[in-house]
This record gives C-alpha cells, sequence and structure tokens, in this order.
DNA sequence: ATGGCAAGCTAAGCTTGA
C-alpha cells in the first residue's frame, strides 16, 4: 500500500499535473494540502475517473486538505471537534487542515499545519496552540488505531540535517525550539519518522522556495512527513521523496512524499 | 539586511506562504 502527501499550492492550478503523476504512479491514496478551494468547486471528477472516491474539507483562498483513495474510506470526518469537542476547538476548525479516514485497516490522518509567520507572531502563537489540541487529539485516536499514519505538511524542520542552511535559517519560523519540541511531545505519543527508516543523510527536502532559485540551487527544507504508528512502522518498506513534480513549468513549491508498507 | 516568486481575490494591490 502507497500513500502519498502533496501540498499542492492550489488543486485547480496543479490539476492537471497532480492528474498525470496519479496515471504514472496509481497510488492507493494521494494525501492534498493547500487546495485553496470551496467544496463546491473542488475538481473531483477528473480524479473520480481515476478511479479515487475523494473526500474534501476546504475554505476559501486559504488552506484546505483533500484525501483521494482507491478504495472507499470509512469513518471520514475534518477538524478536531470530532474527536476533542466543540467546547475544547472553538474556532479552530474554521481554518480547514485536518482530514481522516480509514481504509485497509489503517487510519490515515492528512494535516496541513499552520506556517507560525514569524517567531513570536500571532501566528506563531497560533500554530503552537493547533499542535497542542493536535497533540490531545494524535492521545486520543492512537488508541483506538494501532495501523496509524499521519501525513501532511508540517511546516516544521525537524532536525538541523533536514535543511540546507541551519544556520542561516536559525531565527526562521519552522526551526524554533518551541515547535520542534511541541513535534516531539506528538511523536513520543508513539510514532517514527517513516523517512528516516530509510534515509539518514541530509540533503533531502520535500519543499524548495520559488524565490532566489531554491529549487536550482537545492536550498530546500524536509517538512513534508509520514509518521506511523510503531506496529504500521515495522511494516513500512520504503519512503521516498519524488522530486520530479518540482521540475515542471509552474510547479507547487512542494514535492510528493510517497511511503510503502 | 532585504527581497526575491506564486496564488487567490478582484480588478491594482494586498495577503499569505515558509
Amino acid at each position: 500500500m502507497k500513500i502519498v502527501t502533496w501540498n499542492v499550492n492550489s488543486i485547480r492550478t496543479r490539476q492537471q499535473q497532480v492528474i498525470e503523476w496519479l496515471q504514472t504512479n496509481p497510488v492507493d491514496v494521494l494525501c492534498l494540502q493547500e487546495t485553496k478551494v470551496i467544496d463546491q468547486d473542488f475538481p473531483r471528477s477528473p480524479f473520480e475517473e481515476l478511479g479515487y472516491h475523494t473526500y474534501i474539507s476546504g475554505q476559501k483562498s486559504y488552506n484546505g486538505v483533500a484525501i483521494f483513495s482507491l478504495s472507499p474510506m470509512q469513518d471520514v470526518s475534518s477538524g478536531f471537534a470530532p474527536i476533542l469537542g466543540e467546547d475544547k476547538v472553538g474556532d479552530f476548525d474554521i481554518q480547514k487542515r485536518l482530514i481522516t479516514g480509514v481504509v485497509n485497516d489503517v487510519c490515515i490522518l492528512n494535516l496541513y499545519v499552520p506556517n507560525g509567520a514569524s517567531v513570536g507572531s500571532e501566528k506563531y502563537d497560533y500554530k503552537l496552540h493547533w499542535l497542542k489540541l493536535l497533540q490531545e487529539y494524535i492521545k486520543i485516536v492512537i488508541d483506538k488505531s494501532p495501523n496509524l499514519c499521519i501525513c501532511g505538511d508540517f511546516n516544521i524542520v525537524p532536525e538541523d540535517r533536514d535543511i540546507h542552511d541551519p544556520e542561516g535559517c536559525k531565527n526562521s519560523v519552522g526551526l524554533s525550539d518551541a515547535e520542534r519540541q511541541a513535534l516531539q511531545e506528538i511523536l513520543k505519543l508513539g510514532l517514527v519518522d517513516a523517512f528516516r527508516q530509510f534515509t539518514r543523510e541530509g540533503g533531502h527536502y520535500s519543499w524548495w522556495d520559488y524565490r532566489a532559485a531554491g529549487f536550482r540551487r537545492n536550498r530546500g527544507w524536509r517538512i513534508d512527513h509520514h509518521y506511523l504508528s510503531l506496529p504500521l512502522s515495522q511494516k513500512a518498506t520504503s519512503c521516498i521523496i519524488d522530486k520530479s513534480p518540482r521540475q515542471l513549468p509552474k510547479p507547487s513549491d512542494h514535492t510528493p512524499v510517497i511511503v510503502e508498507f
């Protein structure tokens, strides 16, 4: 089974690239982030014609997540509230950043973690609060779902080897101690970075800035991840980053990451 | 040190992204 995470930076702009990628990579599940479209305008039919069931949670202009699955999914829901309750979640489900469902006995959680703007900003505080809610959410679902795959755009560089210039970027959002600590608190619940099961060295990234020829100079960040529960991590056979879509004209700034088990 | 590119919204320039 192959599960892919890909921040497409607008599904309507990237529709043809995603179709062509799926035609050459007929994966079981594709998790998308930054779809940037309300549900009624989401281009579902081209993907349904490829055989995928589509599950979407979008909003106008910003954010938005979707899961495409060859087999129908069960227990699909979006946002924190179905697990944590409205009172605890408050306004944190207004931004569409979480969708989940179960297929082949695997629970898939597709995330678009807030960017955080800059360290110390209001959006940064929002990101840390969002990560706290995520931790509480996962604490509940991991007990019910032995086979859990949490994937998406985390907007966090886990370690210095996951970025081209850790010193030069050390004050950037995505690298702060609080963000990395929040991620580690989540992983302590019993999750493994699938990519690092197979690849130890640095120099592997999933996002490159559009500006300053980031991709050509390989000035990248590894911020798109699959985190697997222990039973699932033991079944994993590979986790690779496919850089080829990033080389196309008018690409997303992120590229797909594929885990197989 | 700063901004650089791209997308959406909406009709020129702002907001967001990481």
